[in-house]
Parts: C-alpha cells; structure tokens; sequence
DNA sequence: TTCTTATGCATAAGAAAATTATGTATGTTT
DNA sequence: AAACATACATAATTTTCTTATGCATAAGAA
C-alpha cells in the first residue's frame, strides 16, 4: 500500500473482503478494484499482494484456478469454507479495532 | 500494540495525539492512558513505545525532561513547535486512511 | 519477611509485513 | 521503437512490531 506505511498488517483482510463480495478475483484485479475503490489513494504493491495471496492459500483460506485470456494467464482466488469464516472474522476484528483507534484518536472531554 | 498486529505504523500517531491534548506525558503513564480509552483492547508495550519515542525526540519532534517522584525516575515528553505541526499532520494522514479505508471495507454497492 | 505486582526506564533478538528492485512475458498505444 | 498496461513472481532490505531480558524502587499480599 503506498498511501504511507500505515496499517501494515491489514492487506489480507482487504483481500478478502473483496473476495466475499466477488466470487473470483486474480492479483491484479484486486490492485485495480482497491485503487478503484480508493481514488487512488491506495495503491498495494505486488510485493505486498502476492505473498499474501500464496500465505493465504497455504493457510486453506484461498482456492485457485487459472484462466488464460488473451494469451495471458490469470490465476483466480477464491474464498474455501474455511477462508469465508476467516474473512468473516478478520473483519470484525478490523472493525473493533478502528472502534478503539477512534478513542484514542477522538477521546470524549471529560465531563464536568 | 497488543490488540493483534493490526496499526502497524499508527504508534508514533497516537503518541503524538495524547500528546496534543495533554502538554507533558511520560512512557508508563502513555500506555496506561491508552489502555484506559480503549477499556483494556489496546497495551502498548514497551519494546514498541520507547525506541518509538526515542525517535520522535531523535527527529525533534518531541523534547524530554525528567523528574523524580517517590523516588523514582520520570521522563517527561513534550511536543515540540515541529511535533505539534507534525502531530496535526500524522492524526490528519491517519484520519484520511480510515476514510477510505472504510471504503474498501463497506464499498457503496452498486446503483441500479 | 518474602513473594508478587505495580511503577518506571531501557535494549536486544527475532518475527511479521511491508517497500523497493528485479525478472519474465504478452498486448496495446504513441 | 519505445512506453505503458497487463499479469505473474521472488529477493533484498527496511520498518515496526513482539517477546525476552535487565535494572531499580515501592507497595501489597502471603
């Protein structure tokens, strides 16, 4: 992600939440569906992406097929059984987390 | 940061934040203030928060003075005239990021 | 009175997750 | 022909944590 170093540790859950919305995506596509999505603000790096893509499939989150479109190959993921829960799951923890960020950040003036 | 390895990259920010509302802070008293807003979901941990402010000081951000009370050393951080733009600057940079990251998180589906 | 917990600082080794650079290959636009 | 876009991948390096360790004083529990 190049809109600064922030939030390292939060790639694979944006990836798959794109995927719960999205059947299938390949690598390339979700850089273009975040930089989409974004305005251009965030734009993730191959060597960012497809480390996570292949941690995550080894980890039975992700599936694979590839396809070949005009002579390119495109190596689809998809979310397995276990990889929709996770997702499921990672995001939540995301969001409880910018819950908690947004106290520290906006703390309520003390009454009185 | 204990509440998983989400926010990598956020600590020099929240620093500087609780910084901004309060004039002089020192480390102890910085992750109890943390933990304290985020009722418990976030421990700062020391291995993280003194190299991060030993930085801070290092790039003038921050200046130190220390005190003794009961016995016992305290070492106070203040934000410099460079920290306070500097903090504005971080919490805005932040603050942007959470915007459109929630826009990956909840895209606006599709009209029509 | 001894052990544990709390307060308070600090650093070092290791792990995690990025960035940056590089490489291969094809297709399209200038 | 050169540049840019599409599409994958890996390696070296950097950043930023976690975990472990160390020192020291104070307070509370056993």
């Amino acid at each position: 992600m190049s809109s600064s170093k922030l939030l390292k540790g939060s790639l694979a859950t944006i990836v798959m939440r794109l995927l719960e919305e999205q059947e299938k995506m390949y690598g390339y596509e979700i850089t273009q569906k975040v930089k989409e999505l974004t305005a251009g603000e965030f734009k993730i790096t191959e060597g960012a992406l497809y480390p996570t893509l292949h941690k995550l499939e080894a980890e039975g989150f992700l599936t694979t097929e590839t396809q070949k479109v005009d002579n390119r190959v495109r190596k689809y993921y998809s979310l397995t059984r276990e990889g929709n829960a996770e997702a499921k799951s990672k995001v939540a923890e995301l969001e409880a987390f910018l819950v908690q960020l947004q106290k520290v950040l906006n703390p309520k003036p003390s009454l009185g």
